[in-house]
DNA sequence: AGGTATAAGTGATATTTGTCAATAAAAAAC
DNA sequence: GTTTTTTATTGACAAATATCACTTATACCT
């Protein structure tokens, strides 16, 4: 965890989070003056489930997973964090306490914003305020879509969504190398990482994707979007 | 649905939302003359999942079921609507629709609060975006627990939960008359109507709780909360 | 009150999914 | 490059849970 500033403005940030657009220049100057910048080796705990939050965290390189630690040391993948995501969990607002885990899955870069700074973008600027809703707004809508699928639908639905989530969110291709292991596509689907392997096979047999480790390609995309869908 | 005003302001409101607290008298003013009052019966439809979102929903008296509408038709109930909730749903300020559907248990008495007012006094009363904030994120974290317990509970500690939730947070007593069907407690905690019935005789069977038909009694809360935890 | 719709309860059976044990393949460490 | 450790894969089996078919209550309607 190194403590060399690699970034040197927020100004000339070139992945910076949507909402930050509606800052004025001073604003992002108070935001630059404010944050703390860090680099996480793989495997890192960049925030821990439970700790008290005080600052959120800009994503500016690699990516991260973002993971609820549940019962029984079962973890439950929410997510992945990708360049430009603020990542503030609801608990903030709440108990001011962390309510996931997010660790390094590449090499991290990334930022600290404290949340007095934050909040203080807040009151000032209305603009910010709405987008900061409009953040939180999306992360509760995929939360509820993820508590439908969880809970309606089949394996086979919910791996076929996974993989089109790695393919249209994460890295924007039909043929990508998937960084979460089985076991922690299990965790993202909820289901047991023999099942995936199970399930992922199925599907090849199909015709729908080819997978060899960690290589992933789509070959009929509206076929897998169909499984998705219908569960 | 009738339409006269039985509440004659929101000042008089005994019944008021947390966050309204922080609002000027003015600002009430503003509110109190924007809101459109409606009476709903048992079953009625109060918002409807996917249709445009123009009004935050005031619930004065009675209850309503929050729920989604899913794949084939099967619902999931996200929760339950009780006096002096506002019923704000993600979708609002993401794309302009409904992200669940709310309909009446009980007869309803709501107001309709238009959004261009809510966002109005977002934009000139920080403490309200503060409150507005902080409850989208109390809403994203009781999902966040939910996909938890959905996915890593067995059915005794998915029912277990729900028959806590009704009796903390909805009826504030140990012993109470469901206004849910087993059908509809099935839908809540993710399990098959049979399977609910099945379930509240093994509770019933382990003198943890009494259920005859909608009376249901807690009997030995501790073991519930117990049974609830473990999963 | 009697008849009809709706919900609750029950048992048998089927499906889905997880667990266990073992092996093969990769990746990491020396 | 070989050893060690982790991850992927496989098959057999077990557990959890749904579905179906049916009976019994309960609520609803005229």
């Amino acid at each position: 965890m190194a403590n060399e500033r690699l970034i040197n403005s927020c100004e000339n940030c070139i992945v910076a989070w949507k909402n930050f657009k509606n800052l004025s220049r001073s604003e992002i100057r108070l935001l630059n003056d404010n944050r703390y910048e860090a680099t996480f080796k793989p495997g890192e705990i960049i925030l821990k489930q439970g700790s008290p939050s005080s600052n959120a965290v800009f994503l500016a390189t690699g990516m991260a997973k973002i993971y609820i630690e549940g019962l029984d040391n079962k973890s439950f993948i929410l997510g992945i964090g990708t360049p430009s995501q603020l990542i503030i969990g609801p608990g903030v607002n709440v108990h001011a306490r962390q309510s996931y885990s997010v660790s390094a899955l590449t090499v991290v870069r990334a930022c600290f914003i404290s949340f007095e700074v934050i909040n203080q973008l807040i009151r000032q600027n209305a603009e910010f305020a709405f987008g900061m809703i409009e953040d939180l707004s999306v992360k509760s809508l995929a939360l509820q879509s993820k508590l439908v699928s969880l809970t309606q639908k089949k394996m086979p639905g919910r791996l076929a969504e996974a993989i089109l989530f790695f393919a249209d969110e994460v890295y924007k291709s039909d043929l990508f190398d998937i960084i979460l292991s089985r076991q922690e596509l299990g965790e993202m689907t909820n289901m047991a990482k023999e099942s995936v392997v199970r399930i992922l096979k199925e599907l090849e047999t199909s015709g729908v994707v080819k997978s060899d480790c960690s290589k992933i390609q789509i070959l009929d995309k509206e076929k897998l979007r169909l499984i998705s869908e219908r569960g």
